[in-house]
DNA sequence: AAACCCTCTTGCATCTGGCGCATCAATCTG
DNA sequence: CAGATTGATGCGCCAGATGCAAGAGGGTTT
């Protein structure tokens, strides 16, 4: 902690965050003093720099219970944020996919420092309730997802992007540390697609398939997950469905087959 | 230039606004130089700043070009708290409806599958008996609302989410099959709002139009719902009112008028 | 009614950390 | 190669973020 540069923004940003917490969303939105104590910080500074948010357009605030919510800006924003043309293109390819072949959910999503994060998500007709999965985070290291868009990083670059972050948590089938996540990540090279089998929570299997852009670097990746007992035979048929979904969503993002040697193609930090 | 609490956020967040700019969008982002200049900034402090932008997702880095652009996060944030702010926006706009103009029902949908979920429903004061609309399950190829929900599928959608379905339950002029059920869908793309004329229920007329989000997907419809005899000849007054609200609606969630590529419907002005 | 919460806002002294100048490395130019 | 342009960073200075404490509503209890 000797070095804190910009830490206020940093801090400032996390009250957003904590305003888009499943906690914060359900309720409505939370008050000063709530989000005060739930990050920690002193009511006044929240207080003051709600209002710049407020004043901005980043936050609205109900009048009735004096709840802070995520104002228009920020829908203004997303609407301009991310990749448009992976979104416009996915869309009609995840809803052909879960009505048709599979009958599962599909996500399309991309990958955020060690993390996933879901941008799209279909869900089947016969899921009982839609949970919203769309703009969760989730790890890379035992998620089908992770895997498909690490898939071009070689060990050293793992090791580095993976370097502090602790394995092991999740499924019982979960690489237990950076080593054991590279052979997995060979495997799954080979296969063009990668699968999971109870590493992210017990009783959930995976697949998915990178989907690269123009530039022949993985973009997003695109992936089915199901219960093992529903989905458990028909896994590999599924990753190739998989595969072929995100090869022509590639292609529809002007992939040729050619990808470059050692390109990173977004770099963040982390 | 008295005063200036939590001006270092203000200057922030504007950053953010600049990389919104239909200019920096268009050219795929701007690099710290630009930024800083467009803002009459030093670059070290949009530098420093945008690494912090860039580590908590707000911002990603072309690792080409160096340019920063809009980052997923932002979509994340708007993607999780989308339902609230649908809620949240949604409720002055059907208060609003049924007072003025109209003086109808007035609900607000989503869909379930085949089916239509009321969430919000607003009714005017002379109401005869009021019924709880609000999280009942009707269909969704004999109502306005359903068909606004389902205005962006074609043909070969609409065949695998209705394979299965029983249609000609309803009142006597309802769809008697999907075909039927996307020439109506049709109608209602060119109009921008969907009309059902006795339907679902002998006596009911009806419109409805969509509400997208940020994405540009369908998110919602909005729908005033009336007896034949009341409504009748205002109908056509009523789907354009309804349309407006819609539009406004879908505004407030970051609809920004472009509709995902998908299949090229016809561009409606007004 | 006063007393007692709870909420959030605001005044103020402290000193962190944001600021811009300067410099430096890296990459395109001609 | 020099020259221009890019973005990153070290450093001293003071704007402004911080946290305490007091104040102002608004409810609920006694």
């Amino acid at each position: 902690m000797a070095d804190a540069p910009q830490s206020s923004l940093r801090r400032a940003l996390d009250l957003l965050g904590a305003l888009a917490s499943d906690d914060a969303v359900a309720q409505g939105g939370w008050g000063v003093n709530r989000l005060a104590a739930q990050q920690g910080r002193d009511q006044s500074q929240v207080s003051r720099t709600l209002r710049v948010f407020a004043e901005a357009g980043f936050v609205e605030r109900d009048a009735d219970s004096m709840a802070y919510r995520l104002g228009w800006r920020i829908f203004a924003l997303a609407a301009r944020a991310g990749d448009q043309r992976l979104l416009a293109a996915g869309a009609p390819i995840l809803r052909r996919l879960v009505e048709s072949d599979l009958g599962e959910r599909i996500h399309l999503s991309v990958l955020q420092a060690t993390q996933v994060l879901t941008i799209l998500t279909e869900t089947p007709p016969h899921a009982v309730q839609t949970v919203a999965w769309a703009g969760r985070l989730v790890p890379a290291h035992n998620t089908s997802s992770g895997r498909a868009l690490l898939i071009d990083l070689d060990r050293d670059e793992l090791e580095r992007r993976f370097a502090g972050v602790t394995f092991g948590v999740g499924g019982p089938n979960a690489p237990r540390d950076v080593g054991e996540l590279h052979e997995r990540i060979l495997i799954a090279r080979g296969h063009g697609y990668a699968v999971v089998d109870e590493e992210f929570e017990p009783g959930l299997v995976a697949a998915a398939a990178p989907v690269r852009d123009f530039r022949g670097g993985v973009v997003a990746a695109l992936n089915v997950s199901a219960p093992k007992f529903r989905m458990g035979s028909r896994l590999p048929l599924a990753a190739q469905a998989i595969k072929a979904a995100a090869e022509e969503l590639s292609a529809q993002l002007g992939f040729d087959g050619a990808r470059p040697q050692g390109v990173a193609t977004t770099q963040l930090a982390g």
